[in-house]
RNA sequence: GCUCGUGUGGUGGAAUCGGCAGACACAACGGACUUAAAAUCCGUCGGACUAACCCUCCGUGCCAGUUCGAGUCUGGCCACGAGCACCA
């Protein structure tokens, strides 16, 4: 039977009768935790993308398998979250049932694929079984001070009605529609993720992550050294404090700017001032947030009316407010050194403010104010003369003995807004009071479940405060009537922490059992797609070690080495979408071809970091590979009883180098993910094994054996089509459970070798050697050949480099 | 604006520590088989020069440099992509 879908059904079926791919629960020590990112339902069936993601990760996961690992390799659903709850308000159809029949659509799909997963280990997000341990690790969080309630401004996409993590805005606009994000107050949940900042950034580098997603992190994370200076209010209790990294500028400080938001400008401004500083807030708070950020907008300001003291030289300088300060970054007030910073001084120059330059450049150094580098110091009392690097800490010493301040460290990262007005998604058990407050509900009430029955308009009111049966409650504390959080959890809360729940994910007790997880994880080989770098993978990383520090599992990272797979386009060379009219769908191809030739064709035509368009034409050539294959091997076996020479001479030899090429590097390609140069070996192997079939005399022995190697280096690729061939040549069931084929290191020295030839760098012709023979031999191989003479012509021989089994190259002159 | 990444035939893509550029395929072209087509098999396949082969020369975005030798290392530039972006 040539192959097609039957083989892969009936190969699917076997193995799941046989349970081959079941997790071996008593072997621990060898176990490999293998993970690709799991997926969101969404109303779509398996795209491209998840075949290139699944797929080629359980090529990989196959051949840790055959090596000996005890793979685990479970799969599961990132089941909550909008596109449901939207798709709801579309059609009226529960997002629940459209969600649970969409899973097992892709369920069915997924194992269509003919992957190694273990089902007994799937994990659902939106099931109470799942968000019940979700709401006990917020629980546990808000315990250690980790998640606390408050009031700010918070980016709000006016499209999909809720809030949005920083992380979720991209460029000012919602990461999901593109619609254009604004601020507004509301008191929301917070992870504290900055508790973590500094662990986050030092732990990066141990990590086998690709280098672009560590930096993506460490300028996400934005960790940046200076200092904290106060100043106080003129004829007035009140001060400030500024974080400043470049506090060898202090003495050029010529007047304060705090943030439009700051709380202390209504303390400090003065009644001539008033109406002109309400006005600018008022004018401030209009302005979209993509405009504010915009660096080309000319900045604006007001004075206060109130002076600060320069906390060394004791001067008075204005206090400014201006929308170029952010009420969100260090304190939200700067102190402006027009000189040496070009915000401060096209704002100086605008309002005609002082400009004092105490920093020269170094000698020969065009030095023009504004001067933003590093020099020395000018005008600075008994720091003139030191360099800026000294000058920061000896300033700041100063500022010490004064107790006016001191060396600090600050970072961009923002704590984790995890509300959401939605209703599709984890409730957050909290219960208002109005006697206790804030109430969090006991750990044997969970979980809180989500209603099913909910009017789910979006109006920006969460759905939940609508639905009096789920928000009216008890208080657990006192009895009293009370009501429940109507916000949800943000979906990347529930993914921060499946990757824990797998191992154990029919544990009713817990979360997950810590000794078995500190077996179990890290995950050992995460695979996901790039885009989740300052989300996902971040957020993941702070669930691990705030859960470490909570005593629930003793390990420090979730994942150890991270691939990100490259992006499957049209053929086109475009994004792959509906309105573009150029998607690929798998079920049509792997009904026309078998599941194995779609793998194996997004193995082969791809380098697998880099994706790029998919190619119909390729896709045909896999098919002619693996009948090409099948033909050599069926008949093989139908000769295969004849008799053959056990004769080991020269053709013999080659076809054993061949294949023992292909077993080395086949190997050491699929460890590292380039799949498509593996198959480009075993097409290798297998035009040799023709081109050896050819021969009058064959060593059937070596045949066999040589086949038999080819079918076990292609069957991570072709699962089904590798059993079929194994069964064919009557191996025994499973070819799974053969052991992957080692090299022999013999027979890959081979009796001769090709060199190159160079006459000064360029090669001129090419000789035999023996491969065992030295340098000086090869050398005198290389001068001696008849053609030399004609190319040394007379010249002197400079000298001659030998690079072993590569080339020789003489130089002349 | 700053930071990083990428740039190789008609196409997808290879190339170890600086060592024969273009593996393996696709497409194209020529041939064999066939009544014919499909399938299959064999051959050619970076460019210039040439009737053709050899020879020679050029060739990994561009310009320099280091080296016996550079797709690979260094400096500068160009193009594309990504990340950050008034972060004090």
């Amino acid at each position: 039977m040539a192959y097609s879908v039957e083989i892969d059904r009936k190969w699917q079926k076997k193995w799941e009768e046989t349970n081959i791919y079941r997790f071996d629960k008593d072997n621990l020590d060898k176990k490999l935790y293998c993970l690709e990112m799991f997926s969101y339902p969404s109303g779509a069936k398996l795209h491209a993308g998840h075949w290139y993601n699944f797929g080629l990760t359980d090529s990989w996961a196959r051949m840790k398998r055959m090596q000996g690992h005890n793979v685990f390799h479970p799969q599961g659903f990132d089941a909550f979250g909008l596109p449901a709850e939207n798709f709801a308000i579309k059609t009226g159809i529960h997002p629940k049932d459209s969600t649970m029949q969409n899973i097992a659509t892709m369920e069915e799909q997924l194992k269509r694929m003919g992957a190694t997963f273990d089902w007994d280990y799937e994990v659902i997000t939106c099931l109470p079984e799942y968000y019940k341990w979700t709401q006990w690790i917020f629980l546990q969080l808000y315990k250690h001070g980790l998640a606390y309630r408050k009031n700010a401004p918070v980016n709000w996409c006016p499209s999909c009605k809720t809030v949005l993590a920083n992380e979720q805005v991209l460029d000012g606009c919602c990461e999901r529609c593109s619609s254009e994000v604004t601020k507004k107050n509301l008191t929301q949940w917070f992870f504290r993720i900055t508790k973590y900042s500094q662990e986050l950034l030092d732990c990066l580098p141990d990590l086998d992550w690709p280098e672009k997603t560590k930096k993506i992190q460490t300028n996400w994370i934005g960790r940046s050294e200076g200092a904290e200076i106060e100043f106080k209010v003129a004829d007035s209790d009140l001060s400030f404090r500024v974080f400043t990294t470049r506090a060898d500028t202090l003495y050029g400080v010529t007047y304060v700017v705090l943030a439009p938001e700051n709380e202390l400008v209504d303390k400090i401004t003065t009644d001539t001032c008033r109406r002109a500083v309400e006005e600018y807030r008022n004018t401030v708070s209009k302005v979209s947030e993509i405009d504010r950020l915009s660096t080309v907008r000319e900045k604006t300001g007001v004075f206060t009316g109130a002076y600060a003291i320069h906390p060394l030289t004791g001067e008075r300088v204005q206090i400014w407010i201006a929308d170029y300060v952010l009420a969100g970054y260090g304190t939200g007030c700067v102190m402006a050194v027009p000189a040496h910073d070009e915000r401060d001084y096209e704002f100086a120059t605008k309002y005609n403010l002082e400009v004092k330059r105490v920093i020269k450049g170094a000698e020969g150094i065009d030095d023009a104010l504004p001067f933003t580098e590093d020099g020395f110091l000018t005008g600075s009392m008994e720091f003139d003369g030191i360099s800026s690097e000294e000058a920061r800490l000896a300033i700041v010493k100063k500022l010490e003995s004064k107790n006016a301040g001191e060396l600090k460290v600050t970072y961009r990262l923002r704590d984790w807004l995890v509300s959401r007005q939605r209703y599709w998604g984890s409730p957050i058990p909290i219960v208002y009071c109005d006697k206790c407050g804030t109430v969090p509900v006991p750990e044997d009430q969970l979980p809180v479940e989500l209603p099913y029955n909910v009017v789910f308009t979006p109006d920006g009111e969460s759905p939940l405060a609508k639905c009096e049966e789920f928000i009216n409650t008890t208080c657990p504390s006192c009895g009293d009537p009370a009501r429940r959080d109507s916000d949800t959890l943000d979906t990347f809360v529930c993914s921060s922490w499946y990757f824990l729940r797998y191992p154990d994910n029919k544990n009713d007790k817990e979360a997950f059992n810590r000794e078995l997880i500190n077996k179990m994880l890290p995950v050992d080989k995460y695979v996901g797609g790039a885009e989740h770098a300052a989300m996902h993978l971040l957020y993941a990383r702070f669930f691990t070690k705030a859960l470490r520090d909570m005593g629930y599992l003793d390990f420090d990272e979730p994942f150890l080495s991270l691939v990100h797979q490259g992006v499957i386009l049209g053929p086109d060379g475009q994004k792959m979408s509906k309105s573009r009219g150029n998607t690929v769908s798998p079920d049509e191809y792997i009904e026309k071809y078998g599941s194995d030739v779609f793998r194996m064709y997004l193995a082969f035509g791809f380098s697998y970091v880099e994706g790029g368009p998919w190619s119909d034409d390729g896709i045909k050539a896999i098919d002619r590979f693996v009948n090409r294959i099948e033909r050599l091997i069926i008949k093989f076996a139908s000769e295969k009883g004849s008799a053959g020479s056990d004769q080991f001479g020269s053709d013999e030899k080659e076809l054993n180098y061949v294949r023992h090429f292909a077993i080395k590097s086949a190997t050491d390609d699929i460890e590292v993910f380039q799949f498509n140069t593996a198959i480009a070996r075993i097409m290798e192997l297998v035009n040799a094994l023709y081109k050896y079939d050819a021969l009058e005399n064959r060593n059937i022995k070596l045949m066999e054996d040589t086949i038999k190697d080819a079918i076990l280096l292609l069957s991570p690729f072709a699962p089904h089509f590798a059993e079929e061939m194994w069964e064919l040549l009557g191996g025994g069931y499973s070819v799974f459970n053969q052991p992957w084929p080692a090299y022999d290191e013999k027979a890959l020295v081979r009796d001769e070798v090709e060199m190159a030839v160079q006459i000064n760098g360029q090669v001129k012709y090419k000789i035999n050697v023996s491969s065992d023979a030295d340098n000086q031999q090869i050398e005198e191989a290389a001068l001696t050949d008849e053609r030399a003479d004609g190319y040394i012509g007379g010249r002197n021989i400079v000298k001659v480099i030998v690079v072993k089994g590569r080339l020789v190259n003489i130089v002349v002159k």
